[in-house]
DNA sequence: TCATCACAAATGGTATACCAAAAATCGGAG
DNA sequence: CTCCGATTTTTGGTATACCATTTGTGATGA
């Protein structure tokens, strides 16, 4: 009958989004920065308030990080920002070097000369980084070419499942607290994987992808993070 | 300072959740029982007077739908039950291979032998409705091990990552429709993965599982769910 | 006859109010 | 001085009311 049945997602102009995903985007953000540190307890009324919002969509924000693991909602006791354990850790970086891995494989099929190019290209501006030793710019930068292997895999789903994961660990990777040398090792790495993605040599890049991110494991510096305790800023 | 630092998940005695989680719960029952069809929009007022709840749970309830991908919201518009290309389930089923894959191999490590056994036992079983030609049970027993396999690799981040994606497939690969040549070779791959899983051979069992779900894309009876269209009951 | 504009009805989005459960505090008894 | 318990205060959970946006409908004019 009526004919608005159209593209979900690409709907003409695009009307600001809920204020509940921007909410849970300003705690994302302010989790990712330690600006809200795990433990912390997110009281409603008062960090509501804070973002000047009311309470219900600040609510409903509550759940979508509930969802993506970022918070914990312990019933009748309120919202905390998850703390991972030292395990917890572990076992979302195997699946994220899974899911990275098989991304390099399908980015070997289906993304374009100009993905690859462009990879290249910020490949290039992170040696720059190395060499000047910003860790900063290094960081971002690298947190990028990871995140365009695996748009370069074209496959949203995946897409979905790396942010997802990626986020949960943002922080803990976030410190780029790596000593001279490893920081070396992981250069090495990176040019061996975009020699590979240049070739697309798919069995090969997913080897070096899943190896690479697993060593990321090495290189979290433990002490600075007192993992498996809880570090919540007493009052 | 104060010693309520406790486990998050493990709490004494289980306080009943939250009501939203409760909704979400009944709302993803709806959709893989097809009583929410894909394309079909969720009012709110109607539906959350149907379920005997607020409207303020009811819109929460959506927000973590919305996360699990299972409805798309549609800003100022309302919600709708996602409905998925012939696309978007390849790429499901893919990533969803990748996983069970790595579960597979993560299994033999880390399984124990009461795992695995109880796991041979539900194969048994599903043998016996597939001698009964009993497609009901012989899918929820093969859904519950294909979940058992996942659950013995002990990794909650894999397990919260595949159960997400099966979730959202589950409509799509409910209806029972396979011919009974193709039930006969998911019988045979499905023996094979249990010898290997009972051999603790993780690199062949994780190629067979991988493969094994990736098949899965050619049972599914295209026609009888019309992809990419929308089928929203209409008024 | 068809398109378009205006108006009306419905639907979604946000804020506020109210209720219940849990934690903190304070007081009393041992 | 300490431990237990009642009371108060805070915080989270739910429902309702109000506002904005959108959509359906009907009238008007080309």
């Amino acid at each position: 009958m009526n004919g608005e049945e159209m593209d979900q997602d690409a709907a003409g102009l695009a009307p600001r989004d809920l204020l509940s995903q921007q909410i849970a985007l300003r705690l994302r953000t302010m989790i990712a920065t330690d600006a809200l540190k795990p433990g912390e307890r997110l009281r409603e009324r008062t960090l509501a308030e804070r973002l000047d919002v009311s309470r219900t969509p600040f609510r409903e924000a509550l759940k979508i990080l509930e969802s993506d693991g970022l918070v914990t909602l312990l019933p009748n006791r309120g919202a905390v920002v998850t703390v991972l354990s030292a395990r917890d850790v572990q076992e979302k970086l195997d699946v994220l070097s899974v899911i990275e891995g098989f991304a390099g494989h399908q980015a070997c099929l289906n993304a374009s000369e100009q993905e690859i190019a462009e990879i290249r290209a910020q490949h290039h501006e992170m040696l720059a980084a190395y060499e000047r030793r910003d860790r900063q710019t290094y960081f971002n930068i690298n947190q990028a070419i990871h995140a365009a292997i695996v748009a370069a895999a074209h496959n949203r789903t995946l897409e979905n499942v790396f942010r997802q994961i990626n986020r949960q660990l943002f922080r803990y990777r976030y410190q780029g607290s790596v000593n001279t040398d490893i920081w070396h090792t992981a250069i090495d790495e990176h040019d061996r994987i975009i020699q590979m993605l240049s070739a697309r040599d798919g069995e090969n890049l997913s080897d070096l992808l899943r190896a690479h991110v697993s060593s990321t494991w090495r290189k979290i510096d433990w002490d600075a993070l007192s993992l498996s305790r809880n570090t919540a800023t007493p009052p």
